[in-house]
DNA sequence: TGTAATTTGACCATCTTTGACTAATGGTTT
DNA sequence: AAACCATTAGTCAAAGATGGTCAAATTACA
């Protein structure tokens, strides 16, 4: 953990715990990490985003504040479904890939061996053909493995 | 020991130790043997190989590293290893992968969700791509599952 | 002496950190 | 109210910090 960006990470982690969500202070954060106020934008919107199960709030002036709340994914499958006909699209980077099998695991569809074998068969190396069409065939494929999900739960 | 990549190999090895993986700085390595950086990866390229037994994840950008990882020797892994060297060549059709699956399942290595994930990634549907390097895409792909599936755990 | 291995360096890609400038909100003063 | 001010948060681009690639130059060795 040798940046400061995931420690940032890790104590808002921390902070909230078991909760749904968490209030903090963009100032006072960064006052704590003795950082740019700005940074505490880069984790959010780095580490803090939907494809991990975040969505964020905040006010600015006086009493303002960044309210960081868990996505509950209550319907399974229309979750499952709104990835493979919205998020995804023709084309899927590995990194989005990987962004996408972390929020899979948070939300327990899967856990970290699945993913790591959903990955290695998806991973640059893996499609190492011999065209530019790495990111095309990878949303195909990986739409298949979210089919799967749905019906093995 | 005659060359510096000689040094830099036995150093890391050393770090190692009896751990199963070891964090490296590209840059501190290189300044400490006062050799360009790039010859820390042509260290890693010929010496920390997979055939060698290791496998290797980086990231870029502050904080970033290099993470070496053992491939710990067991019956299972040697296996497996048979598996990716001489039973799988440059080319596996999905029957075949289908059967290795299988196999992998009645061995205890797998389970069976684990199993249809990595079918659906890896299945003729997926592989949609033009001709006939698919068997190609997928030794290359199933090899880095066996990979995975050597160090997982 | 010719080939393979090693060493270097220029250039590239990615992730993080910082800071200047901007925008919004609530409270205070006219 | 309207104007003003203090207090927050947001945006964006530049700088900094790493690691990656590739090929030319050099060295080792059979």
């Amino acid at each position: 953990m040798a940046n400061i960006s995931e420690s940032i990470e890790q104590f808002i982690i921390a902070t909230m715990g078991d909760n749904d969500f968490v209030d903090i202070s963009r100032n006072s954060l960064a006052e704590y990490f003795s950082c740019a106020p700005s940074q505490i934008n880069y984790v959010l919107d780095t580490r803090f985003t939907v494809d991990r199960g975040f969505v964020k709030e905040s006010r600015r002036g006086g009493g303002g504040f960044i309210k960081i709340s868990r996505i509950k994914s209550s319907d399974t499958n229309a979750y499952l479904n709104g990835l493979v006909l919205e998020s995804i699209g023709d084309e899927l980077s590995y990194k989005r890939m990987i962004q996408i099998l972390d929020k899979l695991i948070a939300d327990g569809l899967m856990n970290k061996k699945e993913s790591e074998l959903v990955e290695a068969s998806l991973s640059e190396d893996s499609l190492s053909m011999p065209f530019t069409i790495k990111d095309k065939v990878r949303a195909k494929a990986f739409k298949n493995v979210l089919l799967k999900l749905m019906i093995t739960k």
